[in-house]
DNA sequence: TGTCAATTGTCAGTGGCTGTCACTAGCCTC
DNA sequence: GAGGCTAGTGACAGCCACTGACAATTGACA
């Protein structure tokens, strides 16, 4: 981040990316138009898609730093960690890393705002999702890769990510959908789904 | 579907997911335009959106038949047996099933043709995704009611559903990618993966 | 300070999708 | 079986996401 012009871009990006933020957890997804983001900074729409290939991207831009974060926590987990205790563990250290990654080019509230705001808009949905799927493959193979396993060849890696993700996606849904919109809740929510999957599928749910 | 018109508007539907299919899995979704389905069946374009809600609707249209045989099959399950052991089974009967119900519209084979697409055209993916969270969700809903559980109170029911759905989107997509596109194929992948979840999660994956 | 290259704005166009309105063809009644 | 009713359709206009092309501007650097 050196000259004027690296600095200028540096910032419209930014103003951009605060700019659909805003207007999409105010107004809605689907009610803001590119033009209303590119009005809001006072550029035009073509540069609006000069720094993001469609609207989508702006509004997971956060989100992919947050995703980076997780995937490189998950590398750096210890060797003998089993691999479900290392991603449970990577997991934990991105919601107690998130304020500082993601602070550096929004207010966090904005971005757990924006989290929501993904779960109510069907198109946003799916695109999270989709997303998501694009993570796992990546874990899976940092997890393949710390087990020593070729993962075409072993479905292990994948399935075990798969379950572990499925269980984040759940605990996501309920927290966007309680009332504790707090970094803590979902930390928490985090940790006591986890200890629940093992019981719910093997032990009987009746008769608790 | 008695009257000439209703007779005619359900050939006319048919017609026309006949014809997205073909169209979706020869030249591709994306590089299809709705004017294109529209006019192999000879409506106009707002025609098309008279019977389907926007393109992805007519994607999906047969998997949606899918979908719900598969609900069904769960909520058919016997109340004794354990919810993972049922949604196995469910799972199993809808791989049976499929041809049945499928070929009332159109061949398995587009059907099965259509899924590889799906896989590998991130808009598709992304809907699919999404669509099979809906599903899971009704799916927790009748786990949940089998059981004698609150949904919303007991995270259980969404916790297993989960789970297993992340096993089934890895057994979709491996066997996408594989070269044997058959019904049994993905039939066997499916028994195969259940098979070895448990193991992956808990027993070490180092030295077989 | 002048040249070069990066950045941006303008304009025109495509494709998905929607509202409106007029028209036609099947349906239903008398 | 003639005529009115209405579902289904086509034609048209328009919004929004997104793209390519070209011209104008502005920072970089000799």
């Amino acid at each position: 981040m050196q000259t004027l012009r690296e600095r200028k871009k540096q910032r419209t990006r930014i103003a951009l990316l605060r700019a659909a933020l805003g207007l999409f957890t105010t107004r809605g997804y689907e009610e803001t138009t590119v033009d209303d983001i590119a009005a809001a900074v006072e550029v035009s729409q073509r540069t609006f898609f000069r720094y993001f290939a469609n609207k989508e991207e702006a509004a997971f831009a956060v989100q992919e730093m947050v995703e980076a974060y997780y995937v490189a926590a998950v590398r750096r987990r210890p060797p003998e960690e089993a691999p479900m205790e290392a991603l449970r563990r990577a997991v934990l250290e991105g919601w107690d890393g998130l304020s500082e990654v993601v602070e550096s080019v929004v207010p966090v509230e904005l971005h757990l705002r924006m989290y929501r705001q993904v779960e109510s808009t069907p198109s946003l949905l799916a695109a999270h999702l989709r997303r998501s799927a694009e993570t796992e493959e990546k874990i899976a193979r940092v997890l393949a890769e710390r087990e020593g396993l070729d993962v075409d060849a072993d479905p292990r890696p994948r399935l075990a990510v798969a379950v572990f993700g499925g269980v984040m996606r759940v605990t996501e849904r309920q927290w966007s959908q309680g009332d504790d919109f707090s970094l803590a809740g979902i930390r928490e929510l985090t940790v006591s789904y986890l200890e629940q999957v093992g019981p719910a599928l093997t032990e009987s749910w009746r008769q608790g």
